[in-house]
DNA sequence: CTATCTGTTATATATAATATATAACAGATA
DNA sequence: TATCTGTTATATATTATATATAACAGATAG
């Protein structure tokens, strides 16, 4: 586990765990059926209370991302989701780079990229909706 | 001002507001010297208080996109910031739309979406601090 | 001059989200 | 049986968000 948290981060721990380990799986680094440490050992390692973690491991199974088992312990879930965001990056990840790169270039603030996103989202929300 | 707020977004209302100025400015709806409405007539026409909009204001203020002046009123001053978030989307904005419609066709959550454009960032950040 | 419009400041209150601390419970397992 | 799991419960602290009310001070239109 190569993960870490910034305690001075705007973005909550437990959503920082939840992406980090979201990213592992996107990028392959964590496989199906590979086991998560326990929350306590994970809280320690980060410094982190084990109910921090338990929160993010919460989220990640609610988004499939995960599964938990009952005093046995937590294992990877590659399901449809992951494959999907794999997918994805693999086909336009190189786009996005792209586009991302631009955007430094012309030093746009990272909170400024975000709002374009979901304005660009909300369009295309709508337009799918219009069609159905 | 076609502005409004969902009061059941996770989205803090201020926030909100910000992005939809910010998204007029890009879009070119909001332009240079254009006049916002009083933190008053804004927090009546939202429904909202008035501290919550001079939130918003002094968030623009610190970020280049307003000029705030006490007892005279607010002007949309369409700076550095502003112009190169126009330029991005004139340039990049098709590619960047292509990309986002290729990720909603996966059914990839604009969470997800959120994670990995702050992990190419962080990425090409390391990568410009290596060249200097 | 006066009334009214600006943003601003101050104070108080309420709610929700985040994070920690401590303890105990219950199932699986070596 | 001892120890590891996740889980539940309770309590506390901090921060962010939002509202409410009141008053202040500068600009301006009447």
């Amino acid at each position: 586990m190569q993960l870490s948290v910034d305690f001075h981060s705007e973005k909550p721990i437990y959503q920082q765990i939840r992406d980090g380990i979201v990213t592992g799986i996107a990028s392959g680094t964590l496989q199906d059926g590979d086991p998560l440490p326990s929350v306590r050992a994970l809280g320690m390692e980060l410094g982190v209370n084990l109910h921090t973690v338990n929160k993010a491991y919460k989220l990640l199974q609610s988004e499939g991302f995960i599964e938990i088992q009952r005093s046995r312990g937590t294992q990877v879930k590659a399901g449809k989701t992951a494959q999907n965001a794999a997918e994805f990056l693999q086909t336009s990840g190189s786009a996005l780079r792209a586009v991302l790169a631009e955007a430094m270039r012309r030093g746009i603030d990272r909170a400024v990229l975000h709002q374009m996103i979901d304005h660009f989202y909300d369009q295309l929300e709508g337009e799918n909706h219009a069609k159905h």
